[in-house]
RNA sequence: GGGCUGGUAGAUCAGUCCGGAAGAUCGCCGGUUUUGCAAACCGGAGGCCUCGGGUUCAAAUCCCGACCAGUCCA
């Protein structure tokens, strides 16, 4: 990066002068004498006992200042995003604060919802989870504080200069930090492909703040200028507030009486851990997380179980959820939401307490049993063991090692092992986003003016084209829906030609047609949609809507929209939930769903700026995924749901006509998925069901009714004939076995031993339970040949002491040309096809009588 | 999304490495004993060894693929 990058106006109007750090080399600017910059390690952390800010903030005094100084700065304040980064399928959770406004922000497809913003976001990171309650400075969640303006080629708001001027004044002018004491350093940010200077902001050996400014975008080993350049600031909140006490470590300050009280019975380390994870997961659960073994789920189970494991071994600690609730209530303080989820959130931890405690009491089954079977052979439990029952099990180490008379030391590297048992396992393999074949547009093509959301029922339309390569036409206009927010496209025609897909590009709506079209620049075209369809579609999507909200009052706020698919055929809806619905729900969710149908409340669909939607209905408006943008266009159920949604609607919840739940699976721990049917197709699927249970009644020959005693009684029968169909088989052979042993050309009598040897017609099995049949006694060989598919079978059983039934079976296999082999007790062989089977007998019968100790 | 465990009688699990006549414990049924219960003892029933392919004379066992569950990691 050009040193002219950082040679700002500002730096020189306030006589900062530009010097290298002697420890890091960084260049940095000062209007102090430093010879080094002012972030650790370069130099201590002179803070401690020396605050950098003129007055102790707590977290929400300086989260105000904040707030408050960039908004009289012309800045719009933002209420905070969730942390669970919906809106992107790169990240799970929301890092910074800016990854409120990636990707179609930054990239410029979509305007920013204010400018320049300024906003204070809760933000996760699992990274350096170990060094929480160690290092004093790191929290899994903690509030990124960003001011951010996005700079159009034909708008600038603010880029470097100014940003590090409100910067400065912000800690010098508001916080009343000794001006000499900062160093702003020279770094240089990349990520994304995109990259830029930055500065980070230090005083008295703590980082601050860092202003980052995304200018570049890289192309290979150049650089271009991005067209739209973006302000990204970060100021770490729990710092700030850390530096303004000068205290020894972060959470005491951070958690004030919190962290006190909890230190009454745990150590500082343990303390803080459990705070620090309380406050993720409230948030977390807030959110819509539901702890499961994957994906996000996984990351709320880990700061959970985290969690119990530590308290399990303080008897003294209150228990978690008291631990929840009381974080709970003072994040709720700041954040109501997370106060409105409280009673829902003590159950979905409740469940989750309840599944680890099952979890572990079977893993220390497992292992007791694993020790055990091991002392029979003399051997002890190996370090290999407790990494392998902690990673298949779920055990930590300490747990497992109680449970053994034996244990093997814990290593020292312990999770450092597990880390390594799952280096070799490659990551997610590149995201292939389901991509239509769409032609490049010229960038200077007019938008597409968007119709359907003026009025969902208009089906025909005239409009311009703008453009067409013959497969695809953009128009000035179109009532088209675009495949978006899991409703799949319109059809219809064009002039005399079909639809057969139609997708946004960028600004425009693209239509696909079945054959190359005539049409030019120009032509003025008529669209007519498919009524049938669109209706369809509309229905399915409005009924997604009410079995949202459903489930959202029937079991709770943690549900949340995790997926959604509306097509003409059917419906269905993923949403986080933390065990399968029981049938006594999925009543309760049907009656009440349709309830609302019947109500014929109003949908009204329409767009309103975001700030006025979020304060009217809260963050639960994002269930597809938070939406970018200055408007949010919301459909509202009145006094039911309301969400934040792209799609086509029904204008009043009658026309959805009525709702069937067709199945529910769990698609994922933690996740379910409904399937479902609405309208037309609801009334055509019952159709079909009927049609199912009315044949198969008639197929039974009895009444629909009467269905499942029917099939109860079939089966019955069923498991009848088995049993007598078994009994006669073995009545069958028994018959059989007495004929043989009365048969002198069959049985004969060598010393102790008794030899029955007969050709029968049996299968394998057969001849085996036959077998043990005629070895009921002791000293009994039983030799039985049959042939089935054209090849013989030989089956030798023994319960005489020395002779083998292999030994015999190895001898008779050559008189037939056979395979085969088994045990003592009993063998069996197979011949080539045509092989002689009366002789194989023969052999096997000497071989008998010649094994017979003497 | 990836790795690792596991799926055998109503329940909890052996058996799988190394293919060769499906087991244990609890529960259930019957009997003995007891005024009755519990218990003890004796006897018995109960299995598509998750499913589908493959290899083999032979598969619960080996190979491939699904499904389900648990767990660790991102």
């Amino acid at each position: 990066m050009d040193d002219a990058e950082y040679d700002l106006p500002f730096f020189h109007r306030q006589g900062f002068r530009r010097r290298s750090c002697v420890v890091c080399g960084h260049a940095f600017w000062s209007l102090g004498d430093h010879d080094r910059c002012q972030e650790a390690p370069c130099r201590d952390y002179g803070f401690i006992g020396a605050p950098i800010f003129a007055r102790p903030y707590d977290l929400r005094g300086m989260r105000e200042a904040f707030l408050s100084f960039f908004e009289q700065r012309g800045h719009a304040r933002l209420r905070r995003y969730p942390t669970v980064a919906r809106w992107r399928n790169d990240v799970f959770f929301t890092q910074a604060s800016i990854y409120d406004f990636q990707p179609w922000v930054t990239s410029g497809a979509v305007p920013p919802p204010a400018n320049p913003l300024v906003i204070s976001q809760p933000c996760l990171r699992f990274i350096d989870l170990e060094e929480v309650g160690r290092s004093g400075r790191h929290f899994t969640l903690f509030e990124m504080m960003g001011h951010h303006a996005f700079n159009r080629p034909d708008h600038e708001v603010y880029f470097k200069d100014r940003c590090t001027e409100l910067c400065h004044e912000f800690f010098v002018n508001t916080l009343g930090a000794d001006p000499k004491g900062i160093t702003y350093k020279e770094e240089v940010w990349e990520g994304g492909g995109n990259l830029g200077p930055s500065l980070s902001v230090s005083s008295l050996g703590l980082e601050v703040a860092t202003l980052v400014f995304m200018e570049y975008v890289r192309e290979g080993a150049t650089m271009k200028p991005m067209p739209l350049t973006v302000v990204d600031t970060g100021y770490g909140l729990e710092r700030c507030v850390w530096g303004s006490h000068g205290s020894k470590n972060a959470y005491e300050v951070v958690f004030g009486a919190q962290y006190d009280d909890l230190r009454r019975a745990l150590p500082p380390r343990e303390s803080a851990i459990l705070i620090d994870h309380a406050r993720a997961l409230n948030f977390l659960l807030t959110d819509g997380v539901v702890p499961s073994n994957s994906k996000e789920g996984y990351f709320a189970r880990l700061l959970l179980r985290r969690s119990l494991r530590l308290l399990a071994r303080a008897p003294e600690a209150p228990d978690l959820i008291a631990i929840l609730d009381r974080v709970g209530r003072e994040i709720a303080k700041d954040y109501p939401e997370v106060g409105a989820h409280r009673d829902d959130l003590h159950k979905v931890v409740a469940a989750e307490i309840e599944r680890y405690g099952e979890a572990i009491g079977r893993a220390r089954q497992t292992i007791r049993r694993h020790e055990e079977r091991l002392r029979e052979s003399g051997a002890r439990v190996t370090e290999e063991d407790l990494l392998g029952w902690y990673d298949s099990l779920g055990v930590p180490p300490d747990v497992a090692v109680e449970e053994l008379a034996h244990p093997p030391a814990i290593p020292e590297d312990f999770y450092a092992r597990v880390a390594a048992r799952h280096e070799n396992e490659r990551p997610t393999t590149d995201y292939a986003e389901p991509t239509v074949d769409l032609p490049d547009l010229p960038a200077t093509l007019a938008r597409t003016e968007v119709l359907y959301y003026l009025d969902p029922y208009t089906v025909s339309f005239d409009a311009h084209v703008l453009w067409t390569d013959g497969a695809h036409v953009v128009l000035d206009r179109t009532y088209f829906y675009p495949t978006g927010g899991g409703q799949v496209a319109d059809r219809g025609h064009l002039g005399d030609l079909e639809v057969v897909d139609v997708a946004t590009r960028g600004p425009w709506v693209v239509h696909r047609l079945e054959r190359p079209s005539p049409f030019h620049v120009g032509d003025r075209v008529r669209g007519r949609i498919d009524p049938t369809r669109r209706t369809q579609l509309m229905q399915h999507h409005t009924a997604t809507h009410l079995l949202n909200g459903t489930l959202r009052e029937i079991l709770g706020p943690h549900v949340w929209q995790a997926g959604a698919y509306k097509s003409t055929e059917s419906a269905r809806i993923d949403v986080t939930h933390y065990r399968p619905l029981s049938p006594e729900e999925l009543r309760a969710v049907d009656r009440r769903v349709n309830q609302i149908v019947r109500e014929d409340r109003p949908v009204k669909s329409y767009f309103e700026s975001r700030g006025e939607a979020e304060r009217r209905f809260g963050f639960t408006l994002y269930q597809g995924g938070a939406v970018p943008g200055r408007e949010l266009r919301i459909v509202e159920v009145e006094g039911f749901d309301v969400e934040a949604c792209g799609g086509t609607h029904c204008t009043h919840t009658s026309e959805v006509g009525a709702i069937a739940i067709l199945g529910v699976e769990r698609i994922q721990d933690g996740v379910l998925r409904l399937i479902y049917a609405s309208g037309e197709r609801a009334l055509e699927v019952r159709e079909e069901h009927e049609a199912i249970l009315r044949e198969a009644s008639r197929r039974l020959g009895v009444p629909v009714a009467q269905l499942p005693e029917g099939i109860d009684r079939l089966l019955g029968e069923i498991e009848e004939t088995r049993r007598s169909s078994r009994e006669r088989r073995r009545e069958d052979l028994g018959g059989t076995a007495e004929r043989l042993l009365r048969d002198p050309s069959a049985t004969a009598t060598v010393g102790t031993i008794t030899i029955v040897a007969a050709a029968v017609d049996l299968d394998r099995d057969e001849m085996m339970e036959l077998s043990r049949l005629l070895s009921r006694e002791k000293d009994r060989v039983t030799i039985l040949a049959a042939e089935r598919d054209g090849k013989g079978t030989l089956f030798v059983g023994s319960t005489a002491p020395g002779v083998s039934a292999v030994a015999i079976v190895g001898e008779a296999k050559t008189a037939f040309a056979a395979k085969g082999g088994g045990n003592p007790a009993a063998a069996t062989a197979v011949g080539e096809p045509g092989a002689p089977l009366r002789s194989a007998l023969e052999a096997a019968r000497s071989a008998a009588r010649r094994a017979v100790p003497a």
